[in-house]
Formats: structure tokens, C-alpha cells, sequence
DNA sequence: CGCCTACCTACCCGATCGGGCAGGTAGGAA
DNA sequence: TTCCTACCTGCCCGATCGGGTAGGTAGGCG
């Protein structure tokens, strides 16, 4: 780590210099952040993405401390961060990533913190209270706004292994679920027999711990899952 | 109108100075926005709220030219700025009200607009963009990003009156829909009979353009009705 | 080899839904 | 007054759902 350290004249160490990349989809929030950052001598945004491809490139080519990412790229998908996370914890070891978005899912900061993520915030907390986790995360430790931090505390201990994933087959059957058709047609259109699809229905509700279909589409809805 | 105007050496006159409120319930979007802002020297932020209610206040207390405001005011509710929208325009003949937003809904745009928004810019787009709107806006004209154009000309020829409102009974239904209950369920909980929630939920379905409860709250999360 | 997960299928049955029918009231606007 | 909107109600009937039961296959793991 070539990390430009500065003395000052009492000759105590002073916080070198965190290089930031920020990765969000709205252009507005970026150049804000990089307009508010900046104004903190210790941070320094060295690049920009909007798009996971482009966070991927971006941050391989200038190796930044952070990655300040949002969990949505996109208007279509509410989670692909979390991908984005995976991909950039694998391929740069021990870099920052820090989640800032906007919705305080349970299941979005566990499943940030397995991607990788040594930190969430959520974008209503104060931009200090953002820097303050900026240089926590720098120095490698963890940093949760107190939100995310009790959704974590929730998550590990309340409910041990709450997290039912839904297999790639319940998916497929929620989307078609959501748009209104019926077993019979959903197992048309997936060439399976209606049987099967309420067979699949029954467990994504199970999954889901609802009871109708109807609520099914909301919860998922609600979580981003369609 | 009191409205400080500039006059330069050259005898032309200079923009005069936009008194700009923020409204949004993210405090880093305030502080980036405020920041990014006030590098323009005809733009000043005389205010910031988080809420309706400090939106309300605020406006109230410092009387503004451009309101800046998200639609999305909390976690809960989608689209509270609506009536956020709706309030100042009563209250404040003639304010600007510009939309920042996340989302571009057809039919949020045209709301916005009936509300009495004169802008309608989505958060993607670029800083320039943005203050080309406020200060559209802040001479009295209106201001759309051209996907937020698209879509109101897509609403007013495309479909002549196909914004067909929910009534307040109709989205009371849908919210108890949405959590999975049965017709009989709704119908003793709003101490109606299950035919008129059957009734209820019909008209639903056909002003959502949709032939299934599961797929009505489908569509109705989307476009954040509950 | 058992054990697990993901996926698939069949039959039954009562509850519920979706879409018709035909009506009613209260309140506001033209 | 007549018209409209929002709201409410009853009855009918076939399609669908939700929840059981009781099986099957394919593939991975220890």
C-alpha cells in the first residue's frame, strides 16, 4: 500500500489521505457527495460509476481505500450492489466497500455484509455521522449507522437462519405469480404441470411466511425479490 | 415580488437570485444538493425540511421562490410530496415547484403536475440539467428532463383520461388485499359485506387494467400506491 | 451407502375468487 | 329535477386456490 502518509509539525501522524470511488446511478447524489466529501481534507474522490460494469472498471483501474457504492444500480433492480460487492470483494482484497442506500432491509445489510460490505448506511443519517463511517472503514474496521446496526443484531440472533432463499425455480414461478396468471397458466408457460405450481407456490409462501398469493407479490415486492 | 434584481455595467439585467428550498428526506442529499447548488451564484438555499410538515413550515417561515422536493418524503409512503405539492401551491400562489425524484411513473408526472409542480426532473440526470430547470422554473416557465417529457406526452395523447384515481374505499381494500386476507377477511374488518369487498376489488382490477388480486397489488406496489 | 436439496407429479376437497346479474342510498353538480 | 359519483347489497355459478395426502427423479455431500 503505497498510502501517502502526512506529519505535522507536532510531529503526531495525521489521517493519510482516503481515496474514494463512488458508485451510484443518480448523478445528483454523486456529484453532491463528491462536492461534500471533498470539503473534508482527507478524502478524496478519485473516480465515479454509475453502473456496475463501470464500477468494476473504474475501480480496477484507479485502486482506490473505498468503494461508496448504493445497493440500486438501476431503475430495474433494487439489489444489484450486492453483485457489484461480491465482484469487487473478490477481486481486490481487503478494499473498503461501504453500502450507502436508501432502504433499511434486514435482509439487504446481512446480505451486503456476506458480499463483502465492512459497512451500511443508510442515506437519511447525517453526512457526518457518513464520514465518520467513511474513515472507519478506512482504517479497516466496520461501520453500521445505528439502524443498520440493530437490523444486523436482529438478523444474527433473532432469528438464526431466517433467511429462506428462494430457489431460482420459485423465482421464475413469483414473476409469473406477480403478472396474474393462474397455476394452470403459469405451468403452461413453464412447461411444467399446474400441480407443480402450486406445489412451488405453496413453498415461496411458506418461504415468504404469507398465506395468499396476493400477499406472496406484495412481500416480495417489498423486498425486492421481483 | 420582491425580488432583488441585479443590473450589470453593461446595462443588461442579471439573473436575479433564486431562494431555493430543499425538501427531501435524506439529510445527504440535502447537504450534497445545498452543496452543489450554491456554487452557482444566482442559486441560495434559504431552507431545508425532511418531512411534509417542515416542508410546510419552512416554506411558510421563508417564502421561497423554487421549492426543490422529492415525492418520496418517508419510507412508508411513496408519493406524500404530492400532497406536499398540492398544499404549497394553495398556500403559495405561484411558487415554483420543481420535482427531484427518483422514479419516473407516467402517472406520477402528470400527478405532480395536477398538483401544481412546474418541474419534473429525475435524480439521474445531470447536475447541469438540473439547475437549467430551477431556473426555468424560477422565471415562471416549466421544466421536464426529457424522459419526464416523454412521459407526460405519453399521458395526455396517448391515453385521453386514463388516469382512472383510486377512490379513498378502493385503496383501503387494496392495502388490506395486500396482506393476503380473504374478501370475507376485508369485508369484517371495514364492516362491509365480502360482496361489496368483491365489488371493491373489481373496480380495482379494472382501473389497474388487471385481472387478478395478486397481480392488482403487484401493480399498485409498483407504483407505490400502498 | 444413506441423507439432503431441488424439482416434479397425482388425487381429493372445502374455501375462495372472478364475473355476471339486478338492485339500493347519499351527496354534489349541471 | 336529473345526472353523476362513491358507496353499498343480494344471488348465481364455474374456475381457481390453498392445504392436505402420497409418491417420484436427479444430483451433491460425507
Amino acid at each position: 500500500m503505497s498510502v501517502p502518509t502526512v506529519r505535522t509539525g507536532m510531529g503526531q501522524v495525521a489521517a493519510p489521505t482516503v481515496r474514494i470511488v463512488l458508485v451510484d446511478d443518480h448523478a445528483i447524489l454523486r456529484d453532491g457527495l463528491r462536492s461534500v466529501l471533498e470539503r473534508e481534507s482527507d478524502l478524496t474522490i478519485v473516480g465515479e460509476a454509475s453502473t456496475r460494469e463501470e464500477g468494476l472498471a473504474v475501480v480496477a483501474r484507479v485502486e482506490p481505500d473505498i468503494v461508496l457504492m448504493d445497493l440500486k444500480l438501476s431503475a430495474s433492480s433494487d439489489y444489484e450492489g450486492l453483485a457489484l460487492c461480491a465482484q469487487l470483494a473478490k477481486a481486490h482484497n481487503g478494499i473498503g466497500l461501504l453500502v450507502l442506500t436508501t432502504f433499511l432491509d434486514d435482509r439487504l445489510v446481512v446480505e451486503a455484509v456476506h458480499a463483502g460490505a465492512r459497512g451500511y448506511v443508510v442515506k437519511d443519517v447525517d453526512t457526518t455521522e457518513l464520514v465518520r463511517a467513511i474513515r472507519a472503514v478506512s482504517r479497516g474496521e466496520s461501520a453500521f449507522d445505528s439502524r443498520s446496526a440493530s437490523a444486523v443484531v436482529r438478523s444474527l440472533n433473532g432469528t438464526p437462519s431466517s433467511i429462506e432463499r428462494l430457489t431460482e425455480r420459485e423465482l421464475e414461478v413469483l414473476r409469473l405469480l406477480a403478472t396474474g396468471l393462474s397455476n394452470n397458466m403459469i405451468g403452461t408457460r413453464l412447461f411444467i404441470s399446474a400441480t407443480t405450481v402450486k406445489f412451488h407456490v405453496s413453498n415461496i409462501m411458506r418461504k415468504l411466511a404469507v398465506s395468499r398469493r396476493a400477499e406472496a407479490v406484495y412481500a416480495a415486492s417489498k423486498q425486492g425479490l421481483i
